[in-house]
DNA sequence: TGGCCTCGAGTTCA
DNA sequence: CTCGAGGCCA
């Protein structure tokens, strides 16, 4: 052998020994730079000398030139689809069936995730990689050897022994990770980005030129088998796995064997539990009899088999369209804009509704009226709209498309006051320049004029968690604003039976509805009756929630409970400085500021003195500028359900012994309360090493230290 | 000045 | 629940 042949051939093996350990083993051997730098020495190599450039060669992987179409492939043996189930009781009928057409109870199955990408299939001849197919209809479908040649997770040439002929089949697919990172890469230079994993991994294995395919990153992994010659098949599909892990094939490390329902059950459990954590998108489940002489006797129906059936998950993203692109008004004056959208199942939900935060995202996304977009519920339960289909959205008759992108209004939707940016200040640089933070708000400036913002004043007013009037509900004070009856909150306690009568006759007339309520005039007068018990039973009430409802911008119910303790009565707040105001813990120059600008207003102090005059009431004392008890000093966490007395009991009572009660997990924490279905507050307080205490435990302490 | 630790505010749906 | 930002401490 030359020179050149045998280092050739010495570079292949250690570029094929990396590609293995990187793609399938997932154990990187050489740093990437080093890789690159013995791939680019074989590939001066195989340009000096083309009689040594072969086809299982690491170079090849780079991609050739541009492809002149797809060569059909056809399947010698047909790649089959699975039946789908979409809930537990379709897994117990295909179970039940099998163990009665085999007569075995509890029979094993090799199970593993459903990736959501594309199928394809593998040929090797004596050991060599010479075709890979994608699916197509099953019998027929295209040649994609070139581009599948540029995956590094497939192996060119087998390892171990090789049997002449193998067709291995699996999905190849694109991890999470790198479909982001790609999808950054365009944005950044402006190329197309990819709709979504599994279309990325589809377009990319039919991008005619695979230089293009080469670039996107994707992954395989093998599942199955085709032909064979020359293979002694082993008995079972999961020892058939591990073989083809032999010839160098990545196999998903979560396949595992289950027996019988229970086993499928509690696999397609524990996977949907790691979904979100998984590198990739999966779909569902597969089970399929682990035996391969039982998968023989079931057979196959139609096109699909007997012994194997993809359990799926409810689609956690959906396409929709969007109806209608909406603006909010916030309490605090914020506009956000709302997408309407045609109602879609996603996650087990209609979703109608999906936020799109603010003008920056609606920019990003370019969402327009009439597009079509995927919606998702991501791990937490809140739709948002994931991207637009640009391929769908609808055009006129030039081929331009039908909508312009969104704008925000210049002038607020709810009373027409102008509408502002206000940027968030990042820095000033020292040419005296601002530098502005991405996401600028846009407010309505119209302040307690804007009914929007009124409602929203009442509203909160009315919450549980402030002044707890029951039955005030949003649709309610939706009305009594619109109608002129409640313009400050102290109007509230004004209302009369005959107002909320009047008022419900004007509300029905104006929607159109028929009022039951109305015609039945006993049931709205029990209803009117109801919601001025709820109003009267609100004037008795203490100064924290008071301050709270007052609704002073970055005082909430904790800051207001501080201000509360701090000054013991209402009068000395409202006549504190802001020097004064900073004193208060919790309390900085910005909440100060916000706290005396809000008592500075006449229009406010006569709130307060309306509330006064029509009976509101609050319990005040003396300051209490430490607290004390023997909890005083510590930081407490309640997390779960707590059976016995609510999460809000136990806090008044730890806070009654002193203790400050917080909404989340640091080191500083000095114990955690943990009920039932704690969820990651509980995992933190583990992680960090805080204390955990259970809800026995919690009222035993409670017990053993009654408050006063 | 930087880096936690919190709090506040906004959001959807059963 | 998550994000952003205010407040506090080193």
């Amino acid at each position: 052998m030359t020179a050149p042949a045998a280092r050739a051939a010495q570079l292949r093996r250690l570029l094929d020994e990396a590609n293995h350990r990187y793609h399938v083993l997932d154990d990187p051997a050489i740093p990437d730079a080093e890789y690159d730098a013995l791939l680019r020495e074989l590939q001066a190599i195989e340009l000096a000398h083309p009689d040594l450039a072969s086809a299982d060669s690491p170079t090849q992987r780079v991609g050739a030139g541009v492809l002149p179409g797809f060569a059909e492939v056809v399947h010698e043996q047909p790649m089959l689809s699975l039946n789908n189930a979409f809930s537990d009781e379709e897994v117990a009928e295909f179970v039940q069936r099998i163990e009665k057409q085999l007569g075995v109870a509890e029979p094993e199955f090799s199970v593993e995730p459903k990736l959501d990408g594309l199928a394809i299939s593998l040929r090797y001849e004596q050991g060599l990689f010479v075709r890979g197919a994608t699916r197509g209809d099953g019998a027929t479908g295209e040649d994609v050897t070139q581009n599948l040649r540029t995956l590094k997770a497939i192996p060119l040439r087998l390892r171990g022994q090789a049997p002449p002929v193998l067709e291995v089949r699996g999905e190849v697919y694109m991890p999470r990770a790198g479909f982001e990172a790609y999808n950054a890469r365009m944005r950044e230079t402006g190329g197309k980005v990819l709709a979504n994993p599994r279309n990325g991994a589809a377009g990319s294995l039919r991008q005619l030129d695979p230089r293009l395919a080469a670039a996107r990153p994707l992954a395989f992994y093998a599942y199955g088998l085709g032909v064979t010659d020359g293979w002694t098949l082993p008995a079972r599909h999961s020892q058939m796995l591990q073989a083809l892990r032999g010839f160098g094939f990545p196999v998903s490390p979560e396949v595992s064997v289950a027996r019988g329902l229970g086993g499928l059950l509690e696999y397609y459990a524990a996977i949907g539990a790691r979904r979100d954590a998984l590198a990739y998108d999966i779909d569902g489940v597969v089970y399929k009899l682990d035996h391969h002489d039982q998968q023989k006797a079931m057979g196959f129906v139609s096109r699909a088999p007997r012994w194997a059936i993809a359990h799926k998950f409810p689609a956690q993203e959906q396409l929709t369209t969007v109806e209608a692109i909406e603006v909010q008004v916030g309490r605090t004056g914020a506009l956000t804009p709302v997408a309407r959208l045609a109602p879609v199942q996603v996650a087990g939900v209609v979703v109608t509704n999906a936020t799109l935060h603010n003008a920056d995202q609606i920019a990003r996304l370019d969402v327009r009226v009439g597009d079509t977009v995927i919606v998702r519920r991501a791990g937490d339960v809140i739709p948002e709209v994931v991207r637009v289909v640009a391929e769908k959205r609808p055009l006129d008759a030039h081929g331009r498309p039908l909508h312009a992108p969104f704008e925000f209004p210049s002038t607020c939707p709810a009373c027409g006051s102008p509408t502002e940016a206000v940027r968030k200040v990042l820095k000033q640089t020292k040419a005296g320049g601002i530098e502005y933070a991405e996401g600028a708000a846009i407010v309505c400036t119209g302040g307690l004029f804007c009914p929007a913002q009124r409602k929203q004043a009442v509203i909160h007013f009315a919450s549980r968690r402030a002044m707890d009037i029951e039955g005030l509900g949003e649709s309610l004070v939706e009305a009594l604003v619109d109608f002129d009856y409640v313009r400050t909150v102290a109007d509230l306690y004004a209302l009369g039976l005959d107002d909320f009568l009047a008022m419900r006759r004007r509300a029905d007339e104006r929607d159109g509805t028929v009022p039951e309520t109305v015609k039945a005039g006993k049931v709205a007068t029990k209803w009117a009756e109801n919601l001025i018990e709820a109003i009267a039973a609100s004037q008795a009430t203490s100064l924290e929630r008071l301050l709270f409802a007052l609704g002073i911008r970055d005082v909430g119910e904790s800051t207001a409970r501080t201000l509360a303790r701090h000054f013991g009565a209402l009068q000395p707040i409202m006549d504190a400085d802001e020097a004064t105001l900073c004193e208060v813990p919790d309390v900085g120059p910005v909440v100060a500021r916000r706290i005396a600008g809000f008592f500075a207003e006449p229009h406010n102090r006569e709130v307060v003195e309306a509330l006064r005059k029509a009976g509101v009431r609050w319990t005040e004392g003396a300051p209490q500028r430490s607290a004390q008890g023997p909890l005083a000093g510590q930081t407490v966490v309640l997390t779960g359900a707590l059976a016995v007395m609510g999460r809000d009991e136990a806090g008044d009572r730890l806070q009654a012994l002193g203790a400050k009660v917080s909404g989340s997990v640091s080191k500083k924490t000095s114990f955690v309360v943990a009920g039932e279905a704690a969820g990651s507050k509980l995992e933190k307080a583990l992680a960090l090493g805080v204390e955990v205490w259970d809800e026995a435990r919690l009222l035993d302490f409670l017990n053993s230290h009654p408050a006063g």
